[in-house]
RNA sequence: GGCGCCAUCGCCAAGUGGUAAGGCCGGAGCCUGCAAAGCUCCUACCCCCAGUUCGAAUCUGGGUGGCGCCUCCA
């Protein structure tokens, strides 16, 4: 397997530090508000991720973490007038709620930042303790970056020069410019108590002290890949790269994941855009599982413009594997390892290929079809259609619901009561060879967004 | 200003030195009472210019056109 490793700018043979194993940390939502396509792009690209690792027979243990505190939570609570945990537990439970739709698997390890504040505050003593960290006399504590010899080389920008560095006089009590806030002094609102002074963490430095926490082992690396998106690159993974190394004598990640933006209809994706934004809203019109095969269509490592013509037209491929799905309904499938899910799989392993991987499933659902076609009896070519179903269901997700409901997304109760009744309808008429009025009944069907299809096993319908 | 990314068929999108995957849309056909679905067939000298090479979409240089990060951000 390969992975395009951000900090060496290559793509690289993925050789886990132990062997069978993998550990994988991808920096999650802040919980103020709700998820947005770009956590939802991000959340794909790690499950997708995982699924590949695993579906290479690797043991993997996947941790993402939520920020439940830091200034946006705040300056939300004196808005809303809520309680911390009230408020970060609302958007949790949204953002759960949300990923799962889309078939986001949990990770194995979810911390939370106000869980960590002791291996915070611990790391930052360290820090401090070895001459890496200072404290000012407000009573911030900032890391020294010109103390690490290694700082930018992960993202691999070069030191800025004087003259940007006269623009940026937010804080004259920092020794660089380039320096950072591990702690933030604060006299009221939430914050904890340390030897340092009463305040709150740093952004950058929760992953650093969760990683140590769950997941670092010995050497020199703490863990296997560090993910998220692209603009964590610099500053958020950098520093965090920064605090570990300083701290623990080790470099935080023997691999670094970036995944591009998702823009909307060209446009970077901003609160004025309205409904698309949100991932519930989007959920509305579309089935998760849409959703889902839309925004893994493309490279993870690609920007991404979301639009919905473009959602449709991925819909509809999608439709053609919940087709045959549809077709192979009840049929057992076989124990063999087809050429199709070996090849499946290489292309996911070569950093996560999906569009190689869908142009093969493409393939497969024709030959499939087309074996059906040319006999239809033909249970050996139906239970491994049957088998790659099943294997594409578990490494890429797609296909894990009842293709009659999947068809049927949308439809209120009452809707599907009504639409079966003209099918049966036009079932009697059309056994009477009364045409005329099979075909009245089928245009009052396609008015309502409804597509029938007669087949042997019977008169199917699907909403378009 | 600093650093970086991208430009492949109407649209989406792989391929990164050996002569252009796949999907959507469109056209023709098979099937069908007619449809739908499915199947078959058809549609690209890879932004421009120069260079390297036996050979370049793929490498180098120069253009042109998009975009991102450098402040909170997935």
């Amino acid at each position: 397997m390969t992975i395009y490793d951000t900090a060496s700018k290559t793509k690289r043979a993925f050789e886990p530090i132990t062997p069978g194993k993998a550990t994988l940390y991808v920096c999650g939502p802040t919980v103020y508000d709700d998820a947005h396509l770009g956590h939802a792009k991000s959340a794909l690209v790690f499950d997708l991720l995982v699924r590949t690792l695993e579906a290479n027979g690797l043991d993997v243990t996947f941790a993402r973490n939520i920020t439940d505190i830091d200034d946006k939570i705040v300056k939300k609570l004196a808005e809303q007038g809520a309680s911390l945990k009230e408020l970060t537990e609302f958007y949790t439970d949204a953002y759960h709620r949300d990923m799962d739709a889309l078939g986001v698997r949990r990770p194995d390890i979810e911390p939370k930042a106000t869980e960590s504040m002791e291996e915070m505050i611990s790391l930052i003593t360290t820090l401090i303790k070895k001459g890496h960290a200072y404290k000012t006399q407000e009573g911030d504590v900032y890391f020294d970056t010109q103390k690490d010899e290694k700082y930018l080389s992960i993202s691999h920008r070069s030191q800025e020069t004087d003259e940007t560095q006269s623009r940026i006089k937010e804080n004259g009590f920092k020794k660089h410019p380039a320096d950072f806030a591990l702690w933030k002094h604060f006299d009221e609102g939430i914050r904890y108590e340390t030897p340092f002074s009463s305040g709150r963490p740093g952004w950058h430095t929760e992953c650093a002290a969760m990683i140590e926490k769950h997941l670092a082992v010995e050497g020199k690396y703490a863990i296997d890949i560090h993910g998220g998106g692209a603009d964590l690159l610099f500053p958020h993974h950098e520093n965090e790269a920064a605090q570990h190394r300083c701290a623990k004598g080790q470099e935080l990640a023997k691999y670094w994941m970036h995944n591009g933006f998702v823009n909307i209809d060209g446009e970077k994706m901003s609160k004025s855009l309205g409904n698309s934004f949100f991932v519930k809203d989007a959920l509305l019109s579309y089935h998760g599982e849409v959703l889902r095969f839309y925004l893994l269509s493309t490279h993870y490592r690609s920007d991404f413009n979301f639009n919905e013509i473009d959602l449709l037209s991925a819909k509809k491929r999608l439709d053609k594997l919940y087709r045959l799905k549809k077709r192979l309904f009840g049929m057992a499938e076989s124990d063999e390892k087809t050429p199709f899910q070996t090849q499946l799989l290489e292309a996911l392993s070569d950093d996560l290929n999906i569009s190689k991987g869908l142009s093969l499933l493409d393939e497969m659902i024709s030959h499939a079809n087309e074996a059906m076609d040319a006999n239809p009896k033909d249970k050996i070519a139906k239970r491994q259609a049957q088998s790659n179903l099943a294997y594409v269901q578990r490494l890429l997700g797609f296909g894990e619901q009842n293709p009659f409901e999947y068809f049927q997304f949308g439809i209120a109760p009452q809707v599907k009561a009504t639409i079966e009744e003209l099918i049966e309808k036009r079932s009697l008429a059309k056994a009477a060879k009364d045409f005329a009025s099979s075909d009245l009944i089928r245009d009052e069907l396609l008015a309502l967004d409804i597509s029938i299809m007669d087949t042997a096993e019977g008169t199917f319908w699907e909403k378009h």
